[in-house]
DNA sequence: GCTATTGTTGGACTCAGTTCATTATTACGC
DNA sequence: GCGTAATAATGAACTGAGTCCAACAATAGC
């Protein structure tokens, strides 16, 4: 069988298992839910589950995990000597517009089912943490001549936290909302052109 | 309650929790250390450790808590009026000035005993979220009649994500490092003037 | 068909974190 | 001092996530 880039193999259970996961967590909710639960209704052993998600917060986050996937692969393939910050923000757009109506991720459509809020927070910022350090692989070998690490570092963070209320506030804006690479546009040049020269003076 | 050795009554705990948690993290790793060692070595009941803490990994994160206490403290006192960013500027500085070489969190620099990276990454950006929504509460009155709900978010993840990246560089730089507030200004003011303003052309 | 690879499974385990009712300790009014 | 109300400490029992591992099943390639 074939395995993915994270390692993890690719066949029917994991959709299945999506598949039950999700009717369960709209049946009782998130919390109420356990992963014997998910694997009983999907119709394998619980042992299973964790050959296709480290946990089960994992199932909340699916379409944020594939955006940053995206991301990482189009940045592999920018090429040198490119305007750096430029170049970020259209890759950053471009994965954006391939997420539509039809992929918010379930951490914030079902967000009142969760119960458990502090579980939900703490593992949307793993993948936080994952956006940031796609960013700073990309910023570091590129910038470090002229920059020190803090700088990478900072930049890559700010990013990331402007890409991350993007996408909290598109899920949030519910049927109302506008496509997604608007909200990520705002928010990244924002950190781009500066909060000084956005919101004050 | 207890006693200690001299016999004189101790009000709370909380200190000897500390001190036997930091022994242990020393001794064995974070990783290998449980709650129950702990409570052990401070002579005390493993429930009490939950009076006052609400998870192991929160004795990584002591100096980052006390450090944002501050700053949700510091903001509160921030007349009306003032310019938004730069009395948010002056504040995040004025509370590093507090953290000296003595306040370096153990998540950084028992890094390497943590074992557990994961675990690290995961209650560190509990961190993030707290900061970062410390930093929007502040926002949001006073940029609500000018800026949208994005903008105030993203502002906010972006210098709470500028913020730890300074904490964390400071923090490994080891015994070379220079005083928190250096760091943070640099981070901050990279995302208050722009990274494209500072970082391309 | 044979075999190496990859996927699935259950069982036993560790430990974080919760709940709750009970008991110790302290603070305080008198 | 004494009694009492508030607060802190405690143990016991529990849930469930996540790990480890050895056995077993399915499959692809030959």
């Amino acid at each position: 069988m074939r395995h993915d880039s994270v390692g993890r193999p690719r066949s029917s259970s994991r959709g299945i298992l999506e598949d039950a996961a999700l009717e369960l967590f709209i049946e009782q909710g998130y919390a109420a839910t356990t992963i014997e639960h998910i694997t009983q209704r999907a119709g394998v052993g619980r042992t299973t589950f964790f050959n296709y998600f480290e946990s089960k917060s994992d199932l909340l986050w699916l379409e944020v995990d594939a955006g940053i996937d995206r991301v990482i692969e189009e940045l592999k393939m920018v090429p040198q000597g490119v305007p750096v910050i430029a170049a970020l923000r259209e890759v950053l757009l471009v994965v954006a517009a391939e997420f539509g109506v039809d992929r918010v991720p379930l951490a914030f459509t079902q967000g009142e089912l969760i119960g458990s809020e502090a579980e939900a927070t703490a593992s949307g910022l793993t993948r936080f943490a994952r956006r940031a350090d796609s960013l700073a692989g990309f910023l570091a070998p590129r910038l470090a001549d002229t920059q020190g690490e803090l700088v990478v570092l900072a930049a890559a963070n700010a990013l990331a936290g402007a890409v991350s209320a993007a996408w909290e506030v598109w899920a949030r804006d519910g049927i109302a909302r506008r496509p997604l690479t608007e909200y990520v546009a705002d928010a990244v040049d924002l950190v781009i052109t500066g909060l000084g020269h956005s919101l004050e003076q």
